[in-house]
DNA sequence: CGCGATTTGTTTACCGGTTGAACTTATTGC
DNA sequence: GCAATAAGTTCAACCGGTAAACAAATCGCG
C-alpha cells in the first residue's frame, strides 16, 4: 500500500492538519486549534512557529472579544504565501489565473480566441506568455502550475484526445516548459472539468460529494466524493458525453447510438433551437445567442434546452444512483443556461434516483461560471501546498 | 478533516503495514519486511514480536534457500487468528461463512428457503441460528459479524429498503444481537452487491478498481476504485438496476422509464425467455431453468440474454466511460449465466467505452459465483482486522 | 486603583516509537 | 574449520508529542 510512517511524517501531518484548521475558520488562534485538532497547546505552539517563520501563516492583531483571560493572537493564512498558477486551453480561449494561499484570485487573464485552427506549439506558446505575465503581474511565489485541458489526459503528461481541438496523443508538458518565456515551474496537466470540479469544491464548499456536469462543445464530467476527486486507474474519469440515454438513439460521432452528446451537446441545442447549422459560430458566441433566445422567450430554444435538461437529469441520476451523492451543479456553457436546464434536470432526477424521497437531489448553476476550470487548476496547486506544507517550509 | 496523529497511531499504522506485507507475500520474513516497507529490522523486530504474541502472526520452520547466510523465519498470517463471521439474508436462502485471518473459508452453510412470506422476526431468529452454528463449527475467536442484505441500507444500520423482501425502514440490528442464539459480537450491516464486491476484490486480487454487477432479483452494483469500496455520503450507493437503457423504454416499478431493471431484471429475461409468467419458481430455480434453457440451445433464451447482455454493457459502459475502471465483473444469478452474457457485454463496453482502444475492459464471471456476499461479508470483517489490527493486540 | 480570575502562549521534564550501528546467531561455500 | 553472508536482536541516541507548571495579558469586581 502505502510507505511507512516515520516521524517526520507524523509531523507533517500535523502541520498540515494545523494549517487546515487556520484555512477552515479563518482566524484563529494557538489554543483554538489545540482545541479542534486535539493536539496539545504546546505541539500548535510549535507547528505554527514554523509556519509563521515559513510566511505561511501571518499573525494578526488580537480579535477584541468579551470575557475574561490574555487575548488571542490571530492567525490567518497568508496573503503573501506560496501562490498557484492555473492555466487553460480551450476551443475558444486561452486563460491563466493565481490564487493566493487564501484562496483569494490576484490575477486572471482570458484571451478569447479561436485555437482550433491553431498548431499546438502556437497555442502552448501563448499559454507560456499568459504565464510569464502571470507571474509578473503578482508579487508572490508560485507553488506551480496546472494546466487544464478539454480532453483525456494521461498520468505522464500526454493529451491522449482532445477531439475539439484536434489533438490526439500529443506531449503538451515538453514544448511548454521549454518554451523561451516560460517561467520555470513544475506544471501537470488535468482535465478541464476535473479541475473545474475541484474549483467548485473550493469556492462553494458545500456538499463534500457532487457530480460536475461541464458543457463545453462536448460534455465533461468531475466527480467529486467525500471531498476528493475520483480520477480513475488512469485518469480518465468524467466522460459523461458518451453515458447512453437512448439504447435506439441518433448515431453519435463516437460511434455508438443515442449518447447524451447527442441530446445536450452544444450542437445538439443549437440544431434543436433552430440557429443555422451552416453557420459555425464560436462557442461562446453560441452560448450567449442560446440565452439569448430563451431569455426572449423564443419557444424552440425552450423546447431545445428542456430536452437538453431532461437528457442531463437522465444521465445525472444514473450517475447519482450509482454513486450517491449529494448534489449535481452545473458547469461551462450550462452555467449560463442553468436558468433553463435546472427545473428539466431537478424533475428527473426527483423521477429516476430511488432515494430521491428520503434525501432530494439539488441541481445548482457552478459558482465560479465560466472561470470555473482555471481558478480551479490554480486552486488545485494551493490546495496541494495546504495539504502538504512540509515541502513549502524550511526547518 | 481527520484526527492527530500521536505517536500510537503512528505505530498502528506501522503495525497495519507489516501485517499487511505479511499477507501480501506469504512466507516472508523480518528482513523482506523491512525491504518492502522501508522500516529499520530493528522496528519490524518489535511490531512482529507484538503480532506473534497476539496470535496474528505465526513463525514457521525457515524455508530452505539458496546462498549463505542466517535462513529467515518465515513468518505467515495466522489461521487461527481473529476470524470474521458473515451472513446473508436473501431473497431464497440465508447464510453463514466464517473466513479466517489467511483469508480460507473455514464454514459456510447455506439454509434454501424462500424468505419472502415470512416475519422479520422470524428471518433474523434463523440467521442468528445460523451465527451460533457457525461459532461452535469453528474453534477461532470471531472478530465481528457482517449482515449482508438486499437492499438500501443506513449506516445506522436501518435496512431502508429491501423491495424484493419486503422490508423497509427496519431495524435488524437490534433485533438480531437481542436473540437469545445470537453470539454476542459486533455486527454491522451492509448491501449485499457491496459485501459481494469486497469479496471479490480479496478472491481474485487482479483488478483493483472494477464495477461488480450483481444479479438477483433486482440488479444491484458494488464500486471498487483503486481497492477501496465507494459506499456514497449515506451509503446508498451501487444501484444500477435503474440507471437509464432507453429514456422511452418500458415502464419500470420505480416510476421512471426504460430502466436496467426493465431488460436484464430476472422477470424481465424470464419473460422474454418465454418461461411462463403465472409460475412463480424461487429464484435460484429460474435461473438454474434459464441455464439449462440456454445450454439446450433453446433459440428465445439465448436472445433474452443476449439483449439482457446488451443492456447491461450499455449500462456498464455508462459507469466504465465515468469512473475510468478496469474490469467488470458478473456476480450474483450473472456469474452462472455469464457464458451467455460476457459476449454481449463485451461488445458493447467496447463499441461504447471511449478508451477502450487504448485499454480495453476485461468482462468476467465473479470468482466466488453465489456465495459471495456471505464469504465478502466475513472477509470484510478479516480485512478490517488486517487494516487496523492494533485494537486487537495486547501491549 | 488593585488584585484575583481567566485565558493564552511558552518552557521544561518526560515518554513512546523509530533509527542506526554494533552485536549475536545461523547457515553456505571453499 | 573458517571466512563470508545474511537474519535477527540489543542499545544509545534522536525526534516529536504530552502534561504540567509557569509567565503574560486582559477582564471584573470591589
Amino acid at each position: 500500500m502505502d510507505g511507512p510512517v516515520r516521524q517526520r511524517s507524523l509531523w507533517q501531518h500535523n502541520l498540515a492538519l494545523v494549517l487546515g484548521e487556520v484555512g477552515r475558520a479563518e482566524p484563529t488562534s494557538r489554543a483554538r486549534i489545540a482545541q479542534a485538532t486535539g493536539l496539545t497547546r504546546a505541539t500548535v505552539s510549535a507547528l505554527v512557529e514554523v509556519l509563521v517563520r515559513s510566511r505561511l501563516v501571518d499573525e494578526v492583531g488580537p480579535a477584541p472579544r468579551g470575557g475574561a483571560g490574555r487575548p488571542a493572537t490571530g492567525l490567518v493564512l497568508s496573503p503573501a504565501g506560496p501562490a498557484g498558477l492555473g492555466l487553460e486551453i480551450n476551443v475558444d480561449y486561452l486563460a491563466a489565473a493565481v490564487v493566493d494561499l487564501t484562496g483569494a484570485v490576484r490575477h486572471l487573464e482570458v484571451h478569447q480566441a479561436d485555437q482550433r485552427d491553431r498548431t499546438p506549439a502556437d497555442v502552448l506558446a501563448d499559454v507560456a506568455g499568459l504565464a510569464a505575465r502571470a507571474r509578473d503581474a503578482v508579487d508572490l511565489p508560485l507553488a506551480g502550475a496546472r494546466l487544464a485541458v478539454p480532453g483525456l489526459v494521461d498520468a505522464q503528461g500526454l493529451v491522449r484526445l482532445a477531439p475539439n481541438l484536434g489533438w490526439r496523443d500529443l506531449d503538451v508538458l515538453g514544448p511548454l516548459t521549454s518554451t523561451p518565456h516560460w517561467p520555470g515551474l513544475a506544471v501537470r496537466i488535468d482535465n478541464e472539468a476535473n479541475l473545474a470540479a475541484l474549483g467548485e469544491l473550493s469556492a462553494a464548499d458545500r456538499e463534500r460529494s457532487f457530480l460536475y456536469v461541464s458543457g463545453e462543445v462536448g460534455i465533461g464530467a468531475g466527480i467529486v466524493v467525500g471531498g476528493a476527486l475520483l480520477r480513475g486507474t488512469h485518469g480518465w474519469s468524467g466522460e459523461i458525453g458518451h453515458v447512453t440515454i437512448a439504447a435506439d438513439g441518433p448515431t453519435c460521432r463516437c460511434g455508438a447510438r443515442g449518447c447524451l452528446e447527442q441530446y445536450a451537446g452544444q450542437e445538439a441545442i443549437l440544431r434543436a433551437a433552430g440557429v443555422p447549422a451552416g453557420e459555425p459560430l464560436p462557442a461562446d458566441l453560441s452560448v450567449r445567442r442560446l440565452a439569448e433566445l430563451a431569455g426572449a422567450g423564443d419557444p424552440a430554444t425552450l423546447d431545445a434546452l428542456g430536452a437538453a435538461g431532461t437528457a442531463l437529469g437522465i444521465a445525472a441520476a444514473g450517475v447519482v444512483n450509482l454513486l450517491d451523492l449529494d448534489a449535481v451543479v452545473l458547469g461551462g456553457s450550462f452555467a449560463a443556461l442553468a436558468g433553463w436546464l435546472c427545473a428539466a434536470v431537478e424533475r428527473e432526477l426527483a423521477t429516476r434516483v430511488l432515494t430521491a424521497a428520503w434525501s432530494p437531489v439539488p441541481v445548482r448553476a457552478c459558482a465560479l461560471g465560466t472561470r470555473a476550470a482555471v481558478v480551479g487548476a490554480a486552486g488545485a496547486v494551493v490546495r496541494e501546498v495546504q495539504s502538504a506544507p512540509a515541502s513549502w517550509v524550511d526547518g
